[in-house]
DNA sequence: TGTACATCAGTGAACGCGCGTTCACTGATGTAC
DNA sequence: TGTACATCAGTGAACGCGCGTTCACTGATGTAC
């Protein structure tokens, strides 16, 4: 918690917060984990802020506003965790394309509060256009993967890459809704939905000609 | 709206509705669609049906268990549609497999409604066991599918069934969740969801030694 | 260094609202005889 | 065929609650001079 001001002495906050837009992203965040995106009021992040209900509205129009800026928190994390992953493709393309699979479930698992406000805020994209770029980001991760694994390829049969990340991402985004969400929600699953993904990714891998794995 | 008794007449209805539970599965798919499943509310509904706020109660122990029973029916059909699809594999297994993948992105797109129940209201799986058999016999048409597409093939080459029909699934369920749900929430896509879906099953089956498309 | 003042980021009380849920009740229906 | 009665599926009023939002306000901070 963002409780006391910044700088030395840390002594107690007086009349002003002094990091509230802060500690409200928190505030809605451990809810959204709590109670799932529906379970989020504002009066409540309030509350769980220390401030006065009024207080939120000198720094989000509404709750609705609130949310979008965890989404879009959301999606600029990951964006860092899916480029770190991939961490320009060393040491192996194929390698760091392998951890940018587990990176998306990895965090599925690891920060659903951020997942569901990605992805189940039921957010809309037209009215959020910082969120429609923010996730364009992420996904662009993804696409720089995809043509790095398709650089060497003959021309003739390199596929599109475009085509390529929607279908890594449709599959990454599947399995992670489905089992690796770290919520009631998540189905059980006969394996680990790394493996899982890791499975369909070579055989798809294999099927444009990547990596030959079989004969 | 089944707001007349059933029987011959479609009289005026008097004191009972005669049909209650049906109307407020209605009411709540009409609500869920219009609004997400976090805008569904049991007093809205009974409105919606034209009964009194405590009626419902008669039918369903409180808004979960009918946002749950909503769910089920939604599995239910879905399970039905995609069966429809399978045709027993009908003119031919890649046909019919076709049609399958059609057939999910068709209902996520045409009954938005309960793909939400479904997949985004937050049902616990382990709290709503009769959910998690509904959605197992929907995966079941899927898996029997896989099971017919490889049938043919020598038995050293052959891929679980089981790990097939997860990926084909997931890939399906992400693309419907991506960009082809019928709700704000969509993403834009530089393609149809349908030829999406088609292309990665296409490379997928490939990769898997099926239909051989590339020499 | 001190002071006046503008601005900022809070307060707290109040509002109307709709929700979920309960309660004793009652009209309608079905059935035993 | 009629009647008494049990059961069912509604009513409608009431409750406490928490929410979103607004308002005039005020304490704290920063800055010009």
């Amino acid at each position: 918690m963002s409780w006391h001001r910044q700088g030395p002495g840390g002594g107690r906050r007086g009349y002003h917060h002094g990091n509230l837009r802060e500690a409200l992203v928190e505030a809605a965040l451990s809810l959204i984990g709590a109670k799932g995106p529906a379970g989020f009021t504002f009066a409540e992040a309030a509350r769980q802020a220390g401030v006065s209900p009024a207080a939120p509205y000198r720094h989000f129009r509404d709750r609705d506003a609130l949310m979008a800026d965890v989404a879009r928190r959301g999606f600029e994390r990951f964006e860092q965790q899916l480029s770190a992953a991939w961490n320009e493709g060393q040491p192996s393309a194929p390698d760091a394309f392998k951890r940018v699979g587990k990176a998306y479930l990895a965090f599925a698992r690891g920060e659903p509060a951020y997942f569901a406000a990605m992805f189940e805020a039921g957010l809309s994209i037209a009215e959020h256009r910082e969120l429609q770029q923010a996730g364009d980001r992420a996904f662009n991760v993804l696409r720089i993967a995809c043509e790095a694994l398709i650089a060497n390829m003959p021309e003739a049969k390199r596929p599109p890459a475009m085509m390529m990340a929607l279908h890594i991402w449709s599959l990454s985004h599947g399995i992670a809704s489905l089992f690796a969400r770290g919520d009631a929600a998540r189905r059980a699953l006969p394996m680990s939905p790394e493996d899982l993904l890791e499975a369909g990714t070579l055989v798809y891998l294999d099927g444009l000609g990547i990596r030959g794995k079989r004969g």
